[in-house]
Order: structure tokens, then sequence, then C-alpha cells
DNA sequence: TTATGGATTAGCT
DNA sequence: GCTAATCCATAAA
């Protein structure tokens, strides 16, 4: 039975029990639900990129299980929170089993609901200009004021928590797969996955597949 | 112990 | 388009 909250189904542990590459395509449509009191965020997922294990030289966990990238290797289902150039913050959720690395970052949402909320988050003059609230991973996070401390770790899985991801019944029209953005090793590879046509995302899209 | 560079962003040219 | 800001994990010494 799957666990509801208003209406949203939340995302089980075994839908993050899987290849990241598969992970990062469901999760496009998807959204990301964050209790604040009795307030809420809410935003969908409309690009994201995966990072598999040991073989992904662009991966965290490629350099072996550290204290940072625990998360990763750890039970699916979990966050992933690092401290990126000295500013931002970056958002990832767990995949694969217990002990197997393999993640995916959020890139991109589109606002839903707390646009005041998430306004002020970002120190954002103008409440109106949505583009730039939650288009990057270091935006989004700050939007929804996930922070290392905070969140690292943290059972995205549970109705208990108060992060976490959902289905609300709406499809992608179509997904595409290309380049990652921002790395140099295996930059190659066609692991970043975004709703084409979406005005909310981080970059154009480069390449393609 | 010191050096290096990074899964970014905002602000300026 | 270009670059400073600014911290921390990891590598090098």
């Amino acid at each position: 039975m799957a666990t509801r909250q208003h209406g949203l189904r939340i995302l089980a542990r075994k839908f993050y029990d899987r290849d990241p590459r598969q992970v990062a395509r469901d999760l496009l449509g998807k959204v990301l639900v964050r209790r604040r009191g009795k307030n809420r965020l809410k935003a969908r997922i409309v690009e994201v990129e995966a990072y598999l294990g040991e073989g992904d030289a662009a991966a965290h966990a490629a350099a072996g299980r550290t204290a940072r990238n625990e998360a990763l290797f750890g039970p699916p289902g979990h966050a992933y929170v690092y401290f990126i150039y000295g500013n931002h913050w970056c958002f990832n959720v767990s995949c694969l089993p217990d002990g197997i690395a393999g993640g995916v970052l959020f890139r991109a949402l589109e606002p839903m609901e707390g646009i005041d909320e998430m306004s002020r988050a970002r120190h954002l003059a103008d409440v109106g200009n949505l583009k730039v609230l939650t288009s990057g991973p270091g935006r989004l996070a700050e939007a929804f004021g996930i922070t290392r401390q905070r969140d690292n770790n943290k059972d995205l899985t549970s109705a208990q928590s108060d992060l976490w991801i959902a289905d609300d019944g709406f499809h992608p029209p179509r997904i595409v797969a290309c380049r990652r953005i921002g790395i140099t090793k295996a930059a190659d590879l066609p692991l970043r996955y975004l709703i084409p046509g979406s005005p909310f995302l981080s970059r154009k899209q480069v390449g393609l597949m």
C-alpha cells in the first residue's frame, strides 16, 4: 500500500533501489515536497543527472567510500548533500542497495507551491521571477532550505520526514538525455535527463541523443 | 602542512 | 561572454 499525503503518492524505497540512470529518468515529472510547519513547498522535477558508482570518474563515489560520500553508498532513497565552490549546496538522492554507490543530482525544478517562501529563501526582491527560483542545483537547494547539516542522509521515503518526493500522476510528454553539465571527467556520457521545452531548465540542452 | 580544483552563481562587460 | 567569490575534500609534499 503506497503512502499518501494530500493526494500525493510518496515514492517508496524500491523506486530508488535501481540503476541511477533509470531512477533519473523516472524522477522527471515527479514532485519534491518540503514541509515547514504548516507551510509546504512543492516543485516539479524537470532536470536531473545520474551519477554512477566507482566506475564513473565524475561521481563523488569514484574514489571509494569516505565520510563525505557515505550517503551515496548507504541504502537507497536517502539524501546526499554536498557543498560546492565555496557557496552552494547540491542535493542528490541515493540509489541502488546498501553498499553500492549511485545517485541522482537534482538540477532544476518548476515551482508549484510556496513561491513566496522560496523567493525569501533565495533573497530575491522580485517575487514574480520564477525562472531564477529553482533553475540550477545551487538555486533549488537554497529555495528549499536544503543544507548538509540539516538534510544529509535524511530518509526521503518516509511520511514522517519533512522532505520527500511524490508522484501526482503527471507524466512528461517527452524526455531527452544529453551530456552532464560542469564536469571535466567522463563528460561525454549522456546522463543528464530533462523535459525538453521546460522554461525552468538550468541551461539549454547541449548535444543530444 | 600546503596546494588545487570543483556536479555553481551573480554580476559585470 | 567572463570572472570573482569562497569553502572543503583530496592530493601532494
